[in-house]
Order: C-alpha cells, then structure tokens, then sequence
DNA sequence: CTTGACCTTACCATGATGGGAAGGTGCAAG
DNA sequence: CTTGCACCTTCCCATCATGGTAAGGTCAAG
C-alpha cells in the first residue's frame, strides 16, 4: 500500500513516516517503480506500536528502545517494565510542575475581584517586590 | 548594568534576554559606546515579571499580553483574571492527558512480572494484542 | 489529453532554550 | 605597553515532534 493509506490505517501522518524513516527508527520502505514508498502488514503494525508509544507519552529514543525490545524474542520483560517505570517518573515529574503552577494561579486567580479596577493580585505577585515607577 | 549581571539579578539567562528583545517582548536596550547593551532597574524588573510568569507557565505570547496589563493603569483586574482562568484551563488539559497516560501506563506495570521471561503485557498491548484497559 | 488525487524531495516554521564560533571591549597585573 | 582574562557582540545551528508549502513526478478515470 502507498503511503497515504498506511497514514490512515495507523493514524500516524505520512510526513510523521517519511521522518521516522529518516532518523532511523523505522527501516527504510520499499520503493516501486514510481519511487513511491510501498507498506506490507508488518510495517503498518509498526507504525501502530509507533503510535500507541506516541500516545502514551514516550520519547522517540524511547519508541526506538521499545521497538527494539519488541523485536528482540529474548528480552527479559523486566527491561520493558523498567523503561516505563522510568517514563513513568518523568510523567509524575512533568504533572507535579504543572500542578504547582495551577496551584499557585488558582490562589491569585481566588485573590482577585476580577472587576473594572486595575487593582489585582496577579499582577502584583508577577511584578515582584517593588512596582514599576512612570 | 551590563547583560550578564541582569541576567543573573533576574535567572533570565543572557541568551534569552537578547532572545526577547529580539521578538520584541522587551523593549530593545539601551547601548553603551561599546555597544554594549545597558539595564537599568525597570529592565530588571521587568525581567524579573517575566521570569515569574515563565515559572507559572505562562507562553511568550500570553507574558506579552500580561506585560501589556502591567503597564496599562486602565487595566481591569477582570481581564488579568481571565487570561489566568484560561492559562489555568490550559494546565488543567496538559495534566488530565498526562494523568491518563500515568493511570494506563501504571495498570500495565502493574500486570507485569518483570522478570527474565519475554512476556511483557506493557508491549503486547503497544502491538496491539490487546485492548489497554483500566 | 486533461483533471485530480496521490506521491516525491527540499526547505522553512513552530517554542523556548542552549551551544559554539569568531571577533570586539575593558580592566588589572606583569 | 602588553598580555591575559572576563565579558560582550552577532551569527548560525541544534533540540523535539510536527506541520506547511512549493515544485515536480505518477497514475487512473473521464
């Protein structure tokens, strides 16, 4: 199948696979005569894991280790399960940052009237200690 | 004051001092005969509001728009207010599709032995064996 | 034979930041 | 005075994952 229809059934853009191509995490496609890109069931199936890795937050180095493991019969689940435990980690790290900020607005967003005066907590806590002089 | 001192009265790196003033964020600095650029106590202020709205999350647009709020004695709180309110909202997405990433990723840690064997539901279900449930 | 859908490569862009090269400036010590 | 060093300048390139666009080739149907 061309391109195009290996980017609907897996739902990664083919400018996505040309690009994964390129870098290396996919082997290159077949070509038929037109030099166009030709897709068998095995690479859509790859594109599908690429996906799913994708969806789920993972690097693209971590894709191509996940891909690797997949490929290989002899790898031990407990190497796939320590890559996601380490994703995992950075997924908390990544929600607990974003939790403090949402924290620290919802409690200015809380201080503030949010009328016609300019008067605003918000402001003021981004503007520090002393305000601006004009 | 010279880059690298308002750089480090600030946390604002020299890089992306110059970086602002270059896609106008920051008005562009005065100059020494040596061409050197010259900060005087409103740049560090300003520097240091943006520094703060960088560490809630803020984009460059969205500081953009709050130093113009700041500068406005006209201002309304109500306009800060929810300019925060839809950044807060945009926070609260960003960590729902990380969470749900965490929880799917949790539950197939979870059912998987880690040990030497291959079978590795965490992969299974990034081929597409099965369906990810939780 | 044209039209339109599809493909190809190649280049540029995002947002926020860092790295580094090549060269100018300023100040203190030799 | 010269050397050395810290600091500054501009310019270009890289990240990561993705999209856009342009210029052109391929192919099937009308």
């Amino acid at each position: 199948m061309q391109i195009g229809e290996a980017s609907r059934a897996t739902g990664v853009s083919a400018k996505m696979i040309r690009h994964y191509e390129q870098i290396g995490l996919i082997p290159a496609a077949d070509r038929r005569d037109s030099n166009y890109r030709d897709y068998g069931a095995e690479d859509v199936h790859r594109l599908g894991f690429i996906r799913r890795a994708r969806d789920l937050g993972f690097s693209i180095a971590e894709i191509g280790d996940l891909l690797r493991l997949w490929g290989d019969r002899d790898r031990s689940s407990r190497d796939v399960k320590a890559l996601t435990q380490s994703h995992i980690r950075e997924l908390d790290a990544k929600i607990a940052l974003l939790g403090e900020m949402r924290e620290t607005l919802a409690h200015l967003v809380h201080c503030c009237d949010g009328d016609n005066r300019p008067d605003c907590p918000i402001i003021e806590s981004l503007a520090g200690a002393a305000p601006i002089s004009h």
